[in-house]
DNA sequence: TGTTAAAGCTGATGCAAGTCATTTTTTTTA
DNA sequence: TAAAAAAAATGACTTGCATCAGCTTTAACA
């Protein structure tokens, strides 16, 4: 048994039973800290000043969440909004007949949840965590309250709601406009930068609804990219291998 | 030769060469106020107390457009707000290759052109009149200063904002999993809105960079929704006749 | 450790929708 | 008013990708 330490936590690497070794959070989330959380630096609340850092650390809760557990649901009312601190969650609409499709992949230091929050209505999107994760919630309350008094979070806020405004025109076009062959190698490329030099570790349904195709199509592609060389597959995780030569596929210059 | 009021307007109905007759907006716009613009009830400027909607009137300046008229293009920087007191505005992304997409049709009352002003990034879109329009023209820092003085335009902005993400996160999930005969009726709904009773007057090109298709296929499909009997067809402009039918193909409930 | 379930993969087939070429209609301009 | 240009419409052809069905591998669990 080892431990190793990274981003805020200590993680224990363990065996269960006959399962491979894997990598399990720690319930320490609770000592997880506003003023010495490391992803904090790339989340809305970066640039905050001290006395803010304060009040943010009074308010927020932090939790543990396993694989798969929902954070809300397409339909409920916002109740406040969530911070990743370790985790990735996936934000997914349903179509007709309940097939996914995901809109967006959050990583750490994301924050979750506020975009629903201005209209007064129930969220258009559900999330669900992709993997374990430690997340901070802060409440509609607490939230709305720093949104008004804190000059720095409100701009924030206002930036990120139009740069994803662009960047969701960007994918509509893409889908309007490109074969799945493009899309998906645009996706990799995205997901490369989510899963930041990790191997990207999605299941070929979520990948699929991602990439907006069937995942019999997705896997015959991948399949493709790895005989080009331009990825490869390890059971289910994927690492790239040529990123130029994905995006060039992808029309990204 | 007659004369027609509507919206704030006075039209000329004259009848030009050998040409039918038809609407031309008189130049009268340099007498839009704003304090009585009908218009206004519906967009961000709603709401505004007398002295707030004095101050707007003092700073906007009022100009005519003809049809095909740009507002601004992809990448350049925004210089102010456009609040459209008559005529339509097409938003629209050019994929690799050039072909445009239609992200959103701006009718009279909407603004257009702060979404990306909050980023400091050049604009990702372009805006053109779809016909001749009158618009009023708000500079960037006249804007920004009024979003940080007057709580009820910013909570508008912040509303509108995460409204319109949540629109195209739906319009994100059609794209992926929807028939072209889908997305057409889906469309053609939203048509009738922003067209508010008017015939639909579009160019099929325009009509099918909406709906993300080929022009020759949208015209296949028009005709066939012309024979069910659910739209009508007056060479380019369209009429719905059964939009109970359309929101059924669409799958709207 | 063996059994069951879930996820991943492969092949065969059909069709929705894109592309190209041409004609017809409408609009613009001289 | 005629000629030219642009837009709309139609037909023929091709193909990317979804769907279905069956098989294999990996993960879950008693």
């Amino acid at each position: 048994m080892t431990c190793i330490s990274f981003n805020n936590h200590i993680y224990l690497v363990i065996l269960l039973g006959s399962q491979k070794g894997r990598l399990m959070l720690d319930k320490s989330y609770k000592n997880v800290t506003c003023s010495t959380c490391l992803v904090r630096r790339d989340s809305l609340f970066a640039n905050f000043c001290d006395n803010d850092t304060e009040h943010l650390n009074a308010h927020k809760t932090c939790s543990y969440y396993k694989k798969n557990q929902s954070l809300f649901l397409d339909g409920s009312f916002p109740r406040g909004v969530y911070c990743l601190n370790k985790g990735k969650v996936k934000i997914y609409t349903r179509g007709d007949g309940g097939k996914e499709h995901i809109i967006h992949i959050a990583k750490e230091g994301e924050v979750v949840g506020f975009r629903s929050m201005f209209g007064g209505e129930p969220y258009s999107m559900s999330a669900e965590t992709l993997e374990e994760s430690n997340i901070c919630f802060i409440s509609k309350d607490d939230f709305l309250n720093m949104i008004d008094t804190n000059p720095i979070l409100r701009n924030g806020v206002m930036k990120e709601l139009s740069k994803e405004l662009s960047d969701r025109a960007l994918a509509l076009t893409n889908m309007a406009q490109k074969s799945v062959r493009e899309r998906l190698a645009f996706s990799l490329v995205l997901l490369e930068d989510i899963y930041a030099g990790e191997e990207i570790n999605l299941s070929r349904e979520d990948m699929a609804n991602f990439v907006g195709t069937a995942t019999e199509t997705l896997i015959r592609l991948l399949k493709e990219f790895k005989d080009d060389g331009i990825i490869d597959i390890h059971v289910r995780k994927l690492q790239i291998l040529d990123e130029v030569g994905l995006r060039k596929i992808a029309g990204i210059h």
